[in-house]
DNA sequence: TTGAAAGCGCTAACAT
DNA sequence: ATGTTAGCGCTTTCAA
């Protein structure tokens, strides 16, 4: 049987082809195209020549397969359209790109059922680790993740029991933190304006977080407005119109992320309240891209980068050492990152 | 020689483990599994409890080594951060979610030697078909693209030729629109802002067919402010501020993109300038997430989302028509599609 | 409807 | 420094 006549698909170059074009055997081509073990410089050169003339590119399944070895690591996020995963993946690139690690991107669209299939399918490549973000997961998500046999880190949240290990920030830390900050600077008559989604465990988080922090000073939350969809500029004017005409009396708006809250801003100034005296704004996030808006929103920052390239040193060294620390036989380990509160011009100190 | 015994590395599950379970061949346990030939009702239910018990999870690379196919669509996009990439990939997974087909995204940080590497790693995985940003390739890129015996389709841009099929639209004629626009409602010392990327071939063409309009109608570009690094807001107020300090009779900006417009626009709001009556402002991309600024930005949409969708689209259909329809037998085809001015309200019209 | 055999393209392990 | 052999886990093909 001649090669490829298994099937009718015109076969692309072989190491074959790479070792009949140099003379050199099949596995001394391998070693030089993989750099591994001692081949003399003048074969080599006669490799690489032929390999380069033919435009050979390897075959990573077929490699993959033979070494047992895939240089991919599993990335789940929620989606890109909120600009802070993006920052994430950023992150994780910049660590992966000086090893021989790739990240494979998949979206849950804050789904379970979707988070569930693209997991499947990301382990059924049999990658090097995966990071996931956040610490809810399906049952049959979780089993699988602990039955993989891989490095897993779940990121950007450590409230709660990690699979593996955790980086992050603690989101009811980062909402108590800011609850205490316009408590300290004395507003009293408190709104809330977030999103609905049930599943953005995260924002629940912080909400909670929040809330708390009210009760332990004796406060309740005056107002809340919750809304449904992505966030916007657009969207964050209209709703604190609403809540504003619902409750005159708020002295302070906390958003559940910047991109309302910029909205929020805008709206106040247009409307000449005297912004943060008479009536103080947040946000979170620290989204550099609304640098420049006329006031600087207060927000907190959750070091995303930072989270991205932690995450990604963590699966890299336990890569490197080899598949023994895998979820099974390591003790959980969660790593807490600090957010840092942003007074900017919207909140009084 | 047991199996597992070549690498001292824990086996996962295989076939051969949920045909023992089941007590069914591993040939139809494969069948099973993936839906295919007759296989009776009970033997299905058979096999798949064992599977779901077991926690088995297929290994993509076996069975793609063996099927020769490759169930991935190689991505590649210059980057993350400007909120323009993440629209077509979000067009791109839309189609891809009905169909067996995953993408797999890769950046090339505007840099060409990144783009090849990428590019290599990704064939190496050997793709059912590739999506790549742009028209502008190393030799090495091109050559690459043209063996890779999969369809390939160039995306944002249809200026130039194609490898194999291009969707986007005409950068230059979305310059040349948006100068007649101007110059139809009368302006006349335009000045322009915008990056000084010089690897950014879309907003050069754009640069180039505004240019060309300008001439045309006997006009010359009046100033002009280049600058390096992100866009954001900030940047384009500070860049605006600047080119009015040494251009104060300027009546147009036009900016390469709606972040640093969005800083002009506000910039101007804050000056008192009457816009668009003293002077008009235009920007590229259509941002929806600009919406709710207090006037609205005029601009120019790209399509991105639908482009995304349409190149989906493509490789669909040339996957499923089986690998005959490559890039080397195939005629080169380009579909260019409309981008909308959208007057907004900083445009005279 | 089910099974057995061969082989996808490469690399680990073991010669030489 | 180079070559030989076996086999990674699955699917195609062919036989029963």
């Amino acid at each position: 049987m001649t090669r490829g006549s298994r099937y009718n698909r015109p076969p692309t170059l072989t190491l074959r082809d790479v070792s009949e074009a140099s003379g050199v055997s099949e596995m001394t081509v391998s070693r030089v195209l993989r750099n591994s073990g001692d081949v003399s410089a003048a074969t080599r050169a006669k490799v690489m020549a032929a390999a380069r003339r033919l435009g050979y590119v390897p075959n990573k399944i077929a490699g993959s397969l033979a070494s047992q070895q895939v240089n991919l690591v599993g990335v789940i996020v929620p989606s890109l359209s909120n600009m802070v995963f993006p920052e994430v993946l950023t992150g994780i690139s910049d660590v992966l790109d000086a090893t021989p690690l790739q990240p494979v991107i998949g979206f849950t669209d804050y789904r379970p059922e979707k988070e569930e299939t693209v997991l499947f399918e990301m382990l059924s490549w049999r990658p090097s680790g995966m990071i996931i973000a956040g610490l809810e997961h399906s049952e049959a998500s979780r089993r699988m993740l602990e039955n993989a046999r891989v490095p897993v880190v779940e990121i950007m949240d450590v409230d709660g029991t990690p699979i593996d290990t955790a980086v992050g920030i603690s989101h009811r830390r980062a909402g108590r933190m800011m609850a205490e900050a316009l408590i300290a600077a004395g507003y009293r008559r408190i709104g809330f304006l977030g999103t609905k989604m049930p599943l953005d465990f995260r924002a629940r988080k912080r909400l909670e977080g929040f809330r708390n922090a009210l009760r332990s000073a004796g406060l309740e939350m005056a107002d809340q407005e919750f809304y449904l969809g992505g966030s916007s500029i657009a969207k964050g004017r209209e709703m604190t119109r609403e809540i504003l005409a619902r409750s005159p009396d708020l002295d302070f708006l906390y958003y559940s992320n910047d991109m309302i809250g910029a909205g929020g801003l805008l709206y106040c100034i247009e409307q000449g309240f005297d912004v943060p005296g008479r009536i103080g704004l947040a946000g979170f996030n620290g989204l550099e891209l609304l640098e420049g808006l006329p006031r600087q929103l207060a927000t907190m920052d959750a070091e995303r980068a930072e989270t991205g390239r932690q995450a990604a040193r963590i699966i890299t060294e336990r890569a490197e050492t080899g598949n023994a620390a895998t979820a099974q036989d390591r003790e959980k380990m969660v790593i807490e990152l600090t957010p840092t509160l942003q007074y900017g011009d919207t909140l009084r100190r």
